[in-house]
DNA sequence: AGAAATTTGTCCGTATGTATC
DNA sequence: AGATACATACGGACAAATTTC
């Protein structure tokens, strides 16, 4: 079979596999991630089936890698009870406009709206949260 | 020929190139880009590159891609400090945090936060409404 | 110090799936 | 329905950083 992909992606697929392990405590903090080859073994996918999964984690916040040496899980934010943030340092999704953003705006309240956020640390210590919104792409 | 590859990387190199069509107007905002096969007749990489240089420009939110259609110019790319405020636009009030900021700041949900907006317009259209959100002074 | 092995980084070419026009 | 465009996946090759012997 060549390579069929209905529902969700292998690499996704992978990502969410590995951030369980990484959550759960099987890879604990600070610990390397298997090699990619192993990886590769281990699931029977291409190496760049495996750069993306491990792609995800990374612009998640979950893991980092280093040239040469490998992939190393992130050590926990220790507040350990506080929800980790769900999104990256920056991010868009879209969102429904808000009464306010809705008047601004001129659109119907609920009307999707982009909204791109930003986070500013110092240490981990989050500094500041800045929120842009705009009209989804100009209706030309 | 393989794929010699010193110094910066193709597809960095591509990304640059990119973003500076794209912030010096040539590719004005919210304007399609060049098609990935397009760009890969114009730079001679293969595909992969192609789709590495997009991704850079995604994260940095400079670019957005939808799936069949194409790959979009961000209408507002943060470097460039555009229209004054004109004050008057901006102001500030408390706010009680949502899951999402109480998660970030490490506070309990409904704590109190310095909302800080300004409204950027262009003529008189709304473009952009900026939030920043901040945690209250500290009492010390 | 040096060579080899390991591991991630970059790049190519190809094939096929899926969404949009 | 056909054409276009992005998404996923494979396999191969070589480069560069690190570790190991």
């Amino acid at each position: 079979m060549p390579t069929p992909h209905y529902g969700t992606p292998r690499y996704r697929v992978i990502a969410n596999e590995l951030k369980e392990r990484i959550e759960s405590g099987v890879i604990p903090p600070g610990a390397l991630l298997p090699a990619e080859s192993v990886l590769t073994a281990e699931f029977r996918v291409s190496r760049g089936t495996i750069r993306q999964a491990v792609a995800v984690l990374r612009e998640a916040g979950l893991v980092a890698t280093e040239h040469g040496r490998g992939t190393y899980a992130s050590p926990r934010p220790q507040g350990s009870r506080v929800a980790r943030p769900s999104r990256s340092e920056t991010g868009h999704r879209e969102i429904a406009a808000d009464p306010e953003l809705a008047a601004l705006f001129a659109v119907e309240v609920g009307a999707a709206l982009l909204e791109q956020q930003s986070i500013s640390r110092t240490h981990e210590a989050v500094v500041a949260v800045v929120r842009t919104y705009r009209l989804p792409r100009p209706s030309q």
